[in-house]
DNA sequence: AGTTAAACCTGGTTGC
DNA sequence: TGCAACCAGGTTTAAC
């Protein structure tokens, strides 16, 4: 579900109303991909600060204020805990905020109860994940991150590191874009869809795409995501917005989920191949190796 | 070292 | 209608 622009539609409305909020309350349902990594009273009066996105992570700070606020016998922590919360959707993954959350459905694996509202993890393949980190920078969180590449509105990636880091990979370019280690953000279908406007057939070599081929191939894919962005992302089956909003861009594809159906563009009757276990949907007269 | 399968899950759709 | 097979926005881990 959630690639780049779901996971940052998502991020942009959690993050201001939670911004400053303090933590009443956390529950965990069925197992996810991790465990959470500490007791659910661990975040109890913690306050959330500025939410953030990593590639498709985010990452929530709880710390605790920074006034005293034990009074006298009460029992405080020598040290303060500070940390946060590095949240994955997975493949089915979605996040609500809501000020009434009703009883937790089947499927609804993590709760963050708030004074500004509960955020509700709904995941029906549990492959998403909500682990607790002591900070961005140490395990486990780092270990989760290291791997990742380059954000892809980040300026430093220019065409010519683009390029360079592409120069580096045999595999097909369909399998580089996904594995996320030269840039991270898109998935399936902005991987495909990215790869059609740029017209470069999914199974062509990463290292045999020219200077001017990788250069139109990272301006394709930053439209690509900049364009479903704005459209709230795409939404196939599960992935809503925190207000339960669809996403729209599902229906500007090009390419994905249209095997068998007339390319727009030439006419020719899209294909579907299957590259590191995942279904490519392309035109092979408009897409060239 | 680098690329490719297997694994983690549930549920909707397709086809016999 | 029932049931099996296949498919789905991801990514770590183990195996060639």
């Amino acid at each position: 579900m959630p690639e780049l622009p779901e996971v940052e539609v998502t991020r942009r409305g959690i993050a201001g109303p939670l911004l400053g909020a303090r933590v009443l309350q956390a529950r965990v349902g069925k197992p996810l991909r991790w465990p959470l990594g500490c007791d659910t009273g661990t975040l109890t009066g913690l306050r959330v600060g500025e939410v953030a996105r990593r590639g498709k992570y985010l990452w929530l700070p709880l710390s605790q204020d920074a006034v005293h606020e034990a009074g006298a016998g009460e029992q405080m922590p020598a040290v303060a805990a500070h940390g946060g919360l590095l949240l994955h959707l997975g493949m089915s993954g979605s996040l609500a905020l809501v000020h009434h959350a009703p009883a937790p459905g089947p499927h609804d694996h993590f709760d963050l109860v708030t004074d500004r509202g509960t955020l509700r993890l709904n995941d029906p393949r549990r492959f998403g994940a909500v682990v607790w980190s002591s900070a961005l920078d140490a395990a486990p969180a780092a270990k989760l991150l290291h791997r990742l590449g380059a954000e892809p509105f980040d300026p430093a990636l220019t065409p010519e590191v683009f390029h360079a880091r592409l120069q580096l990979r045999r595999a097909p370019v369909k399998a580089v874009l996904l594995a996320g280690d030269v840039l991270v953000g898109a998935g399936n279908i902005y991987a495909c869809e990215a790869l059609f406007q740029a017209g470069i057939h999914p199974a062509l070599r990463a290292d045999r795409i020219s200077r001017p081929r990788a250069k139109r191939l990272l301006a394709a894919l930053r439209s690509t995501l900049a364009r479903a962005l704005e459209l709230g992302g795409s939404t196939l089956r599960d992935f809503t917005d925190v207000h339960g909003a669809s996403g729209a861009y599902q229906a500007e594809a090009a390419v994905y989920g249209r095997a068998g159906q007339p390319c727009g563009r030439c006419g020719s009757v899209l294909r579907r191949l299957v590259q590191a276990q995942r279904s490519t949907y392309f035109c092979a007269t408009c897409q060239r190796r």
